[in-house]
DNA sequence: TTGTAGGCGTTATCAT
DNA sequence: ATGATAACGCCTACAA
């Protein structure tokens, strides 16, 4: 056990083993030029001295980290962490480790990681903003030095960006089109608390359903919240007591859809007899609800791993072509409708 | 990032500010001693030419990063996620920034994680294993030099390494005695598919709670499965079926839970009036489920919190005691009992 | 097969 | 108030 605070170095290593440090290195790294009999002695010492290397040193000096950043607004949601699966699948098959970094959905936070993972603690960075808006003038610098990143989970309005992504109003579509398939006319939105830029091309999607279906739109039937859960559920209850009338509820996502579910039972209503419910991400848990709900499946997995394997193109090939790939969801039918 | 355009330093900097590399960097931290003048040339410089330092070469040369790293199983548990969540408020309000590494169970990825993370790339570890036996090894290595970091999320074998973690053997045990309160006799353990590491304790609660109201235990009444969901949903079944005198079922975790209630839903069993459940860790869906979810809650935020604090402190102060800390969980009674 | 030495981008200690 | 320059720990031509 070595004395406290004297950190074990390549130095040291080197010259327990009677050696150079450019001989440890070089047996660090398995090269074949080494002799076994100076291989295996330094191995010893390594293990003797209980040596790491520094990955900082190391990536300092080869100017690569092997590793990528993901910028998230939180992980506890299913939709950015399966994204994040789908990426961490693709990066560890290619070599790449995976770091991620979460927001909390904080603008300084946010700014923070772009700028300390792009700072070189990364080879690469997939972006799930937050605040598009805000850090596009980061995202620029990032281009401007050439630094790969890849921006998802959002629409992109640069033009000039990787991103990749679903069609959210399409999806939104979809699943109000399903709903009126099933007779329903008067459908309304349960928008939850989400911030405008985030529930905007849903809410697209589901006035183009109605106009397309000839439904006249109506603004009351758009149900805002303070928080997702318990203020959902109330909110419904008293917006269904206001509007008997209405038959269907297409929701921003799929917790939202469960507190809706929780606020029908309340009123003693039965799904989908009484009303019918749609959401949107398709999580795993829908279909474990006593009533499997219906909803919209963005296969988030997928965009993680192709928003990977763009970025691990720009890296290695230096492609210098943006990219947008848009990919469409899908309608999973279940009980709720 | 190629030869497109040469990265530039806080060399290329200074001489575009015609001043040393010393200067610049004062500037870079406010320091008070640099003239105004001098400085807004600088800042100016650092402007246009879009100079950002890298974070990799201040590491090594300070010795520190000023982050701090998080190896976790899988993100997309809540109780990961939470204990994640708050471990991440007290860090940052300590300066600290968090970098999570998901190992997706792979014990290899655990591995390298800690090797990687421990190489400097953070100042210190919470490592939430999958697979403590086998890294023991590098616990006692990073031990060794003095590397901070705390273990949580398991009870720790080791004794002489710092851990936080709650008692599971009394969250089971207050979650059956409840069940045993409710008048129940025939209670079934619902163990999914995890890993023997992972629910002994809980199963060792079970068989205590039993042992203390004098009920046999049987073999027979632990219901595992190889997948947690579909598979749980058939082997639940399965089993009413051929135990209808079973009237209660404790679960190892509540997605689990949420699988088991399906699953008497499909038998068109009524809960908790014909069986009752109990889940564990309280996840936030529990109470929105149709029939609100009993579950034990294990307060994983302050278990993250705690490990932070005592990290932080272990960094800071370089205390050398190791601490234990055992939170104990609480029953949170809902409608499916 | 192995050693020498310069470089990676910052910080920090002396000087000036 | 600012400048030189030696660390920080590792890699890698280029030598030997």
């Amino acid at each position: 056990m070595k004395e406290k605070g004297k950190k074990i170095t390549i130095y040291d290593v080197a010259k327990a083993a009677g050696c150079s440090t450019a001989t440890v290195s070089l047996v660090l790294h398995n090269d074949k030029r080494i002799k076994e009999e100076t291989r295996n002695k330094v191995r010893e010492c390594i293990k003797t001295l209980n040596y790491k290397p520094s990955y900082l040193a190391r990536s300092l000096a080869i100017q690569r980290t092997q590793s990528i950043g993901i910028i998230v607004p939180e992980m506890t949601n299913p939709v950015f962490s399966e994204l994040v699966h789908g990426a961490e699948g693709y990066l560890s098959q290619n070599g790449y480790n995976v770091i991620i970094g979460s927001t909390n959905q904080d603008l300084d936070k946010e700014k923070l990681y772009l700028d300390m993972l792009s700072g070189k603690k990364v080879d690469g960075l997939i972006i799930l903003p937050t605040f598009l808006s805000e850090i596009e003038d980061k995202l620029k610098d990032m281009q401007a030095m050439h630094f790969p990143f890849v921006v998802t989970g959002v629409k992109s309005s640069m033009k000039n960006v990787n991103y990749v992504s679903t069609n959210k109003v399409e999806g939104a579509f979809i699943g109000v089109e399903h709903l009126i398939h099933r007779g329903h006319k008067n459908i309304a939105f349960v928008r939850g608390s989400e911030v405008e830029e985030h529930s905007s091309e849903r809410l697209e999607g589901y006035i183009k359903a109605l106009n397309v279906y000839g439904i006249p739109f109506r603004e009351d039937y758009i149900i805002k919240s303070r928080q997702d859960f318990s203020d959902v559920r109330e909110k419904v209850r008293g917006f269904k007591k206001e509007h008997p009338e209405v038959t269907a509820l297409f929701c921003l996502y799929d917790f939202i859809a469960m507190a809706v579910m929780k606020a029908l039972y309340d009123l003693k209503l039965s799904i989908p007899k009484d009303v019918a419910v749609v959401g949107y991400d398709n999580i795993q848990l829908g279909e474990y609800l006593p009533v499997g709900l219906t909803s919209i499946d963005g296969n988030n997995y997928k965009v993680g791993e192709i928003a990977a394997r763009i970025l691990v193109n720009q890296i290695t090939s230096d492609a210098e072509e943006i990219q947008h790939i848009i990919l469409t969801p899908k309608l999973v039918i279940r009980e709720s409708t």
